[in-house]
DNA sequence: CCGCGTCGTGAAAGCGGTTTCTCGTGTCTG
DNA sequence: CAGACACGAGAAACCGCTTTCACGACGCGG
């Protein structure tokens, strides 16, 4: 049951200073106002004990830990990693940590994961693309404080941070465009992911524009190697359809299918343009320099942690907030043949 | 002090219930052995009241929080994201989770910041390379259990991972001298690092080796912004001293130094060759693809999650583990002009 | 000189669980 | 049929800290 941690309890150095630990208490937390004395004793027996408080025992007194939950579909991903280096660091300032978990791409177990973990914090960012929004608004209810990433819903009341996928992916369709490509290839992300859904109508919204375009589809995901396995359907669209672009859903998939179409004899921008979406750091020195639409993760994270904060320490509602993302022009796109 | 977190207690369980808290407690872990239909009951109650016990209080009682901190000196870097990424997914088979720090390269407070993480949780993974060895020893007695990644001492009742630098950046100088090269440039990490230092000896006992090389040094760091910073003095110890090649403190300062060598009019490896270090996932897909050695940071942490869990949980004390470098050759070395 | 604040400190009641110990009940044995 | 015993469940102590409340001592004004 308990365990010699080796740290003196305060009850122990309450006796070694012969006070109570109500003193003690009042000592460690700057809250004392008696004698100087008193205090000055106190902080003597804590030192020659080495005692420092057990954050779990203050936590359930206070009814706080001063940590805070991240959940993430899968930590593999630079893009989360990003964010959650953002976030960290600006939760750190305010002396809270990150308790993270990965939801390893399972999106049935995203629900209870998020439970188990927000009952260990304060609070929790929650990053679910692919939680069905009947079953998301029903977990938000029971998770507060939260935020939540890239997901919002007027049913939902909690601050969300966003990225326009909508607009990044029109701002990469019209560069397209004007380079002189009429026959797009979406490589898609996973399946039911609320992201993918976004790039989908954004294209959607830009064939309407402009009926000049077409824009198929292909089944990927959002890894380096469902970029790879995309290639040969993409290869075989630049055969059969004529496509000159591909569209991937993000930088991972657009590096594997630049990869597996090399692999094939296709080379990028040569024979077939292509684009990624993120920007992650590396984007810019790949073979070619990946053109993609910059999404600011640190950023997110570091917003992220400021509107739980914020929401933590005085109940302030914020507004919800949605990133931009800017158009990097780079190498692997090119005039369509 | 107490808040309404929303979710019921187990006395209010055992109050609808018509049961006493302990028998709640024992249906709630399994280990009730009592009539099937008290069980049923209780059951029936904590679903009505959608309650979930206190994490917090549970930690109390058990004295033990299944958490893990995990600290490490700067999560915007790769190496560290897919250690942190393969030691959260071990982690979480066991039902932990990582509770992350951030030293952010300030390596004044790292003792600190590893006393008050572990503090909170059950054990601790330190990624500390610029903490003094003294320090080290110092602070590990008291943050047992813990695993330690790339510091190792015989003063340490710890387990520890590493990387065998030393091997590693012999094989790359042996890669490059195989080349041709003769005069090298080793652009360092940051000081005080002691991966840095195992590189530097690692060379040291090369050149020792093999009198026809030489091998000039010039501080820098361990991040992309170092390597670019130390382009203008590897340029010009290509004018002066005629070096060929330059072997980078890992992968980010690489890709720094060929970007920044690129401003400054020097391809790579026409001009002078570049080697990096960690073999991060994007390692491969850079222009060029860079030269490195690799190492398997996932399975380090995962590794470092086994040790860890096998030392809390029947406090089996593991071997230390090292890893060697594989080398990848890529296109960022070249023959010697 | 007595009653009334004020001040410094301690006792004790939580926070929400777990676990030991105890006790009543029902069953089995001699 | 009495005594031993297994069994099911509750009372209470405990994990280590915070905080309210109470209380004794002291200083002051009437």
């Amino acid at each position: 049951m308990s365990q010699r941690t080796g740290s003196a309890t305060i009850a122990e150095v309450a006796k070694h200073a012969g006070v109570s630990p109500a003193t003690v208490s009042r000592v460690m937390n700057g809250r004392f106002v008696g004698e100087p004395a008193v205090a000055d004793r106190v902080r003597a027996s804590a030192r020659e004990l080495s005692y420092s408080p057990s954050h779990l025992a203050r936590s359930l007194a206070l009814g706080r830990t001063k940590a805070v939950g991240f959940l993430v579909p899968d930590l593999a991903n630079p893009s989360f990693q990003e964010i959650l280096s953002g976030f960290s660091k600006a939760a750190a300032r305010d002396g809270y940590r990150a308790l993270i978990a990965d939801s390893a791409e399972s999106s049935s177990e995203e629900a209870l994961l998020a439970s188990e973990i927000r009952s260990r914090c304060d609070a929790v960012v929650l990053c679910a693309p692919r939680m069905p929004e009947a079953e998301l608004v029903e977990l938000a209810a029971t998770l507060q404080p939260l935020v939540l990433i890239n997901r919002s819903s007027p049913r939902i009341a909690a601050p969300s941070l966003s990225i326009n996928y909508q607009v990044g992916i029109k701002n990469l369709a019209r560069h397209l465009t004007e380079l002189g490509h009429r026959r797009l290839m979406y490589v898609e992300g996973p399946e039911e992911s609320a992201s993918n859904s976004y790039r989908v109508r954004g294209l959607e919204e830009f064939c309407v524009a402009d009926p000049s375009v077409t824009v198929e589809r292909v089944r990927a995901g959002a890894t380096f190697e469902d970029g790879v396995a995309a290639a040969p359907a993409v290869a075989r669209a630049v055969q059969a359809s004529g496509i000159t672009a591909a569209l991937a859903f993000n930088d991972l998939v657009a590096v594997g299918l630049i990869n597996g179409l090399a692999d094939l004899g296709l080379s990028v921008p040569g024979d077939v343009s292509v684009t990624g979406f993120d920007d992650i750091r590396f984007a810019r020195f790949f073979a070619p320099p990946l053109t993609t639409a910059s999404v600011p993760h640190e950023e997110v994270g570091a917003e992220a942690w400021l509107r739980l904060h914020s929401f933590i320490t005085d109940q302030s509602r914020s507004f919800d907030l949605m990133f931009a993302p800017r158009l990097e022009v780079r190498g692997s796109t090119g005039p369509a043949a």
